[in-house]
DNA sequence: TCTGGGGTCCTAGGACCC
DNA sequence: TCTGGGGTCCTAGGACCC
């Protein structure tokens, strides 16, 4: 029966700003950075200034992640700012599923900081997962440093919730049973797709709480809001009853790469170099996957923060850099008013596989040249590192030449679904 | 005043075909 | 001549997650 199902979700605390300080400590400096109000973030010279973790204090003076540094700094004058390290941070993420595989086979990595665990099965008592969550919790802190809260209930999105009750270094349980209890008293905005502009919708029509939303009339809720209004309406009921699927990148959708510029672009030419940087990465993600791709997508953000963007479908499918660059770049002088830039994306989607048994007869251009070259440079670049080949155009720009795709492949995947 | 980056899914409108 | 639907594909934009 499904009601037999025992998840955990493990839920790093402040997870970036713990890896820090636990870093930090164990290179000797002495101030822990979770004792004071602190945050990691991004350089506001680069236009990189916002929030990425805070610690509880910080969080103590209303600080929130994704807000500028700036704001957080008015909240709390002296609060400690420290850059991200992300080399580091994948490390400690890959660190904690290794202590989690020990546990059980079934872990899925649902971003960088957290993770299902399938604990199905493996217990007779009732009392005994509850007592094994902790087990890990604490293995967790003894080995690495920092830790972590567990939830734990019958299916993924109730075991979610439960990890997100008191913090730090707890565990909790949230079974069916204890739902309007423990869950429907939370305000509405505290369940899992219930985003910023859903929250304001949902009080208009009187829904202020989980619980209000789990006894609301659900036809109503479905007009208003389509799918998304029958998908929080189960969440609310604690319905869901997804799998705890391990990784893989077999049901990857897409790759995409994007940066905000630290200064206004306001010419054709750089924004085609700074494509072509961007491109650099996402092709050898996209030929390190095995995939080919058959849809390119641009996207920009203008000065005054307006975004666009334009894609386009091929009647083939690629895995080359030049080809997909070249396309980006049309795509851009298409899309683009004139207006200064920002920020500027590329992504590539409709994958499939790169068995190439059924090259298109519409590819354009030399393949095999064009594939051994793509060759070459990821082997060189694999070799002698990523910067050891870049695009002579690059040569006094100035710019990146490769912008974007962080340290290691084994990125994890994540997801708005459970 | 300043506002990141990497994802997935859904909707709505128009083109096109039967 | 004027009228109708349904299905699928493509595109742009917006919701949500961490």
């Amino acid at each position: 029966m499904e009601s037999e199902r025992i998840i955990f979700h493990i839920d790093a605390n402040s997870a970036f700003l713990s890896w820090e300080a636990a870093y930090r400590l164990n290179q000797g400096e002495k101030i822990d950075l979770r004792t004071i109000p602190s945050v990691v973030g991004g350089d506001p010279k680069t236009r990189h200034g916002i929030v990425l973790a805070k610690s509880i204090p910080a969080k103590a003076y209303k600080i929130k992640t994704g807000e500028s540094l700036f704001a957080a700094a008015q909240k709390c004058p002296n609060l400690t700012i420290v850059p991200p390290s992300y080399d580091l941070y994948l490390k400690c993420s890959n660190a904690m599923v290794d202590i989690l595989k020990r546990y059980s086979p079934s872990v899925q990595r649902f971003s960088i900081d957290e993770c299902f665990l399938d604990y199905t099965g493996k217990t007779l008592c009732k009392k005994s997962p509850f007592n094994k969550a902790c087990e890990i919790k604490d293995a967790i802190k003894k080995e690495l440093g920092f830790t972590v809260n567990i939830g734990i209930s019958n299916n993924k999105l109730l075991a979610k919730v439960a990890s997100d009750f008191k913090k730090p270094d707890m565990v909790h349980t949230l079974f069916p049973e204890e739902l309007k209890k423990k869950m429907w008293p939370l305000p509405v905005e505290d369940l899992f797709m219930v985003g910023r502009a859903t929250k304001p919708k949902l009080n208009r029509m009187g829904i202020f709480t989980i619980g209000d939303l789990a006894n609301f009339d659900l036809d109503i809720l479905k007009f208003k809001f389509k799918k998304p209004g029958l998908l929080i309406w189960e969440y609310a009921n604690g319905m869901e009853n997804s799998k705890v699927s391990p990784d893989s990148s077999v049901g990857m959708k897409g790759i995409g790469n994007s940066t905000t510029i630290s200064f206004d672009v306001e010419d054709r030419k750089t924004a085609h170099l700074i494509l072509f940087s961007l491109v650099e990465t996402v092709g050898m993600r996209l030929r390190a996957s095995n995939n080919l791709c058959s849809l390119v997508s641009v996207s920009i953000k203008s000065n005054k923060f307006s975004s666009s963007s334009k894609q386009r479908k091929l009647y083939f499918s690629t895995d080359s850099t030049n080809a997909i660059g070249e396309i980006s770049c049309q795509l851009f002088d298409e899309l683009w008013n004139g207006d200064p830039i920002r920020h500027i994306g590329v992504s590539v989607s409709s994958l499939s596989s790169n068995q190439r048994n059924q090259l298109s007869f519409f590819y354009p251009g030399d393949i095999e040249k064009d594939e051994r070259l793509n060759r070459a440079v990821d082997d060189i670049r694999e070799k002698y590192g990523k910067n050891s080949l870049v695009r002579s155009s690059f040569l006094h720009s100035g710019l990146k030449p490769l912008n974007g795709g962080s340290g290691s492949d084994s990125y994890p995947v994540m997801s708005s679904f459970l």
